[in-house]
DNA sequence: GCCGTTTTCGGCCCGACTGTTTTCAGTCG
């Protein structure tokens, strides 16, 4: 069994909380954070590092003792050292560090003077009546600690960002209608397009906070009002969504939508970088002594500490400040370079709309191409195409584009690539398409050698244009396919095929990491709705932002081509 | 535990809100 990075993440978290319970150095608890995020947030496994005999301690925020733990992990999928913590300290305890309101001192305080090192005994410990005994506890605080636990049973922890969007759009457009209030924007990971945002974090600016603060806690959404001061308030919303509001003067503007929109990896090297330079950043500002040099905008606070503006999306800490120092920040991809869409269904399949109504859908978003590419024939619950169905929509296609002025049809399959790497089509049809997209819709689970071969040999098909929805992940439903990406990426660049990065909001597969190693591998990327309905190109915007989290610029995309330079890149020509 | 044009020790981002406190610790973002 592979261990994945995911899995050491996981036990480093893990050894973070039950140090941090123990009272340990919060910068050595902060180390093991530091590494789980970095682990997560790259695209080769350490296990291959490992293996190939690499230095881990060349990865940012590995030294010589993680790097051990790490090769120690991979060999023999324990870690001894946490062992040891799990047996000073209940391992179940750290699910108390999750309900909001309790940190590492009061848990370590329940534990000693209760005995309370699961849910179930802190609820019973609340109901009792002993918290409140508790020095440093009080009668409020063992209501809130009881109320949190029920709801912590039913909370939803993230959201996805087209899920959260339909709540904070909507709050942010009441927000705006309030009288003096000036700016109002959606920041933090919203702003930065993650795949799932936690909570909603909005900024405002204005003269009047009291005002705000009272018509936002007001909004007709709000179920609970968590805190509210002058400048800063906590709501839950009915969706249960979570949503933190700031407000601050207008000159502040810049300091504390960069501070807003973190992530917080990125701030706490950004203020370290001010810190090396005898100055200091907070949401108000850039402050050399006493005196304010900065803050008006998020240039003028990136500009005092040496660099240029870095978009939202990359703020992860994760190269971006090494790249924005070197002047090689990537000018990342838009939503308008996009030229045209290269995976949709219609009625003939599972899709929702006809030929005609999916064509005029894109046009009237500016796309001058849009390749339809249903389901093939073992695909049966999509009610996928044999050759002769699909041959007669080809013919359909055809004769609609005599039709149609300002955008072109192009005539492709979503093929099944069968368990053995087969595609589910015969050679002859699939050489009439314009295109072939190649996916992996059944047997998720086989070794990582299997799917790996499987997909290699897919793409070693003549035909095979590009690879769908490349890991098979649905976020919060399914895990994505054991594959090794490398290998993939690397036999696309050498067989002249593509990745998908499906835009589509439950999958946004290709990861963001592997956005990136495409791109260092010189493998263009195509951002496609796969589309099902006329409205759902707007998902594109999703695709992008994912795009825009791995790096890539309009260079590194295949459909910011126009239809004419798109044409050569179909036809393979390194077979 | 990591890291280094203040380097191998001594630092490690910064501020708001809450509840339990008589001035602040804990938590959170």
């Amino acid at each position: 069994m592979p261990v994945h990075n995911a899995d050491i993440a996981t036990l480093f978290e893990e050894i973070a909380d039950l140090l941090e319970i123990e009272n340990a150095n919060p910068f050595r608890v902060r180390a093991y954070r530091n590494a789980a995020r970095q682990l997560q947030g790259m695209g080769v496994p350490a296990a291959d590092m490992v293996a190939k005999g690499e230095d881990l301690t060349e990865l940012p925020g590995i030294g010589d003792d993680l790097a051990a733990k790490i090769q120690e992990i991979v060999e023999t999928g324990k870690c001894r050292f946490l062992e040891k913590l799990r047996k000073q300290t209940p391992p179940t305890i750290t699910e108390l560090l999750k309900i909001p309101g309790l940190g590492p001192k009061r848990v370590r305080a329940l534990y000693h003077e209760l005995d309370v090192h699961t849910l179930e005994q802190l609820a019973r410990a609340a109901r009792d009546g002993r918290i409140r005994e508790l020095p440093g506890f009080g009668a409020k605080t063992e209501q809130t600690i009881l109320e949190a636990v029920s709801a912590h049973a039913e909370k939803q922890t993230r959201f996805k960002l087209a899920v959260a969007a339909q709540y904070a759009e909507p709050l942010k457009k009441y927000l705006e209608k309030i009288l003096g209030a000036r700016q109002v924007v959606l920041a933090g990971s919203y702003r930065r397009c993650k795949e799932t945002v936690g909570d909603i974090d909005i900024l405002i600016t204005t003269t009047d906070p009291e005002k705000i603060m009272n018509r936002f806690v007001a909004y007709d959404e709000v179920k609970d009002v968590l805190a509210k001061g002058s400048t800063r308030a906590t709501v839950i919303l009915k969706s249960r969504l979570q949503v933190d509001v700031r407000v601050v003067e207008q000159d502040c503007f810049g300091a504390a939508l960069q501070y807003f929109t973190g992530s917080k990896a990125h701030n706490i090297e950004i203020r370290r970088l001010a810190q090396e330079r005898k100055l200091k950043i907070s949401e108000y500002g850039v402050f050399k002594g006493d005196k304010r040099i900065a803050g008006d905008t998020e240039e003028s606070v990136y500009r005092s500490v040496g660099l240029p503006w870095i978009p939202p999306e990359l703020r992860e800490n994760h190269g971006e400040i090494e790249a924005a120092r070197a002047g090689k920040l990537p000018t990342l991809v838009k939503l308008a370079d996009l030229k045209g869409d290269l995976h949709a269904h219609t009625k003939a399949t599972d899709g929702h709309h006809s030929l005609r109504e999916m064509a005029e859908a894109a046009r009237s978003r500016g796309l001058e191409y849009l390749a339809i590419t249903e389901h093939s024939r073992r695909l049966a619950v999509a009610h996928g195409l044999d050759p002769q169905r699909l041959r007669k929509q080809m013919n359909e296609i055809d004769k609609l584009n005599g039709q149609l002025k300002d955008i072109t049809l192009l005539k492709g399959i979503e093929v099944d690539i069968l368990e053995d790497g087969a595609l589910d089509l015969p050679d002859d049809v699939l050489s009439e398409c314009d295109l072939v997209v190649g996916a992996v819709h059944s047997q998720f689970h086989l070794s990582r050698a299997k799917q790996t071969e499987r997909i290699l040999r897919a793409m070693d098909h003549p035909h095979f244009t590009i690879l769908a929805h490349p890991t098979g992940r649905l976020l919060d439903t399914r895990e994505p396919y054991d594959v090794d990406m490398l290998k993939v990426i690397r036999r696309a660049r050498e067989r002249g095929c593509f990745l998908e990065l499906n835009a589509h909001p439950e999958r946004l597969d290709l990861l963001d990491i592997y956005c990136q190693m495409a791109r260092d591998e010189d493998v263009l990327v195509a951002i496609s709705s796969d589309a099902h309905s006329a409205q759902d190109f707007d998902n594109l915007v999703y695709g992008v932002g994912q795009a825009r989290r791995g790096w890539l610029e309009k260079k590194d995309v295949l459909n910011t081509r126009p239809l004419k330079l798109l044409k050569p890149l179909l036809k393979r020509t390194m077979i």
